[in-house]
DNA sequence: GAGGGCCAAACTGTATGCAATCTGATCGGA
DNA sequence: TCCGATCAGATTGCATACAGTTTGGCCCTC
């Protein structure tokens, strides 16, 4: 697990993970072991060993003596997804502003006030960082390291099916101004209040998210 | 992952998961891949695969050439572990509420009242049984296989903790009031007062183990 | 006596080989 | 023409072998 000095297994780990969150592996898609490993020039073993690694984060499904296959998601099952990120991020919300420290709160504000300026100069892809920056900064200022796993995993997850939302016109300043509302409730402590902030501000992504899909497809990453 | 049919690997999987849990291999303690070999009379192969699945679940710790440890865990992460419990199962509760089937919420009356009797009965056995699957109905009511999965995954964790706690005088019948509380607000269709509920229940049962806790030891499975 | 470097045993990482199972394609029968 | 059985190729599961790294101890030096 550790990035230093990576063994084949765990290159193959976040290589194969990247491939299928990018959609090089579509879902669905058989991961044969040879043709994997002649692609990465190594042997079956470290092929093996990074498949079985990640059945665990329900990014493949494996079933025994047939391989893996890259998760097929259902359309429901993306809905679920989504849902469960909101509820992750306004728990950790919730708890961010029962335990933010002083200095993880004024961080939290600078950070805020920062990407206020970014939405006013309407620059997506500056935002889109700024974004991913702030809620990460959510996930650790909660203090637990359990939730704050899970919540990055779903986020990973569901990552594939929000990239364009920032383009959709008016969500990027309505983004700053929903967090402003989460901001401004974990400052005050307002546990309840933050809840339901960072929830009404994720459930407006899944929202665009299904806005956008019914135009594309109904098969796409994660268990 | 099915469970028909298993492999090797599956096999050893979860028989070192429940080695881990139920104590055999304690915290901290190396699991020498040809050793766990020996002992289950297989090759080392199939031990690495098993140990490579496990690492994803937090229950051991892998670092690259170093082998494998079972996850030692701190007080505070234990700790932690429970406030994310607390924090899943007042989410699951809450989307209980919301989104419960008439079915669903019948039954789950007909559990509660039935636990009833078992409480006053005064059979902790049967009580902490009936328990488990009144917060698994819990977890699938909530109708999010992402949730669920990670609220499962959570009980497993902190269960060697647990089990103690309905030996302590009185627990049992609180547990059983605060169980009324819980599934009253569900059934109320009342998700904030079913949040509330729940995570003042599953509150309750962490200040147990600390109580329980600081009469036995700081080391304790999970990452 | 303490500290540091060297060496050997142990262990992990990876490759390869073999046996067992699955897949799907062909052939025979109804 | 359709359905089921059989067989070969492909693919997975597991064992074994070898190379590189780590670890612990011993010896030498200060």
């Amino acid at each position: 697990m550790s990035s230093e000095n990576p063994t084949l297994t765990e290159k193959l780990a976040t290589a194969i993970a990247d491939a299928i969150l990018d959609g090089t592996f579509e879902p669905g898609m058989h991961l044969d072991e040879v043709s994997l490993a002649q692609q990465h020039g190594v042997s079956r073993t470290p092929v093996r060993e990074a498949l079985r690694q990640l059945t665990t984060s329900g990014l493949i499904d494996m079933r025994p003596r047939r391989g893996a296959v890259v998760a097929k998601a259902t359309q429901e099952q993306v809905e679920s997804l989504f849902v469960a990120m909101a509820e992750m991020e306004a728990t950790c919300a919730r708890l961010c502003a029962l335990s933010m420290t002083p200095v993880e709160r004024r961080r939290l504000q600078a950070r805020h006030e920062a990407m206020t300026k970014l939405a006013s100069g309407g620059d997506p892809d500056s935002y889109s960082d700024a974004n991913v920056a702030f809620h990460s900064a959510i996930y650790s200022g909660a203090h637990n390291a359990a939730l704050a796993e899970f919540a990055l995993g779903l986020r990973r997850r569901v990552g594939p099916f929000r990239r364009a939302q920032f383009r959709m016109e008016g969500r990027l300043t309505r983004s700053n101004q929903e967090h402003d509302a989460v901001v401004r409730a974990i400052l005050a402590g307002d546990a309840a209040g933050a809840h339901a902030a960072m929830l009404h501000h994720v459930s407006l992504v899944e929202d665009a998210f299904e806005a956008f899909s019914y135009r594309t497809a109904g098969v796409l990453p994660a268990s």
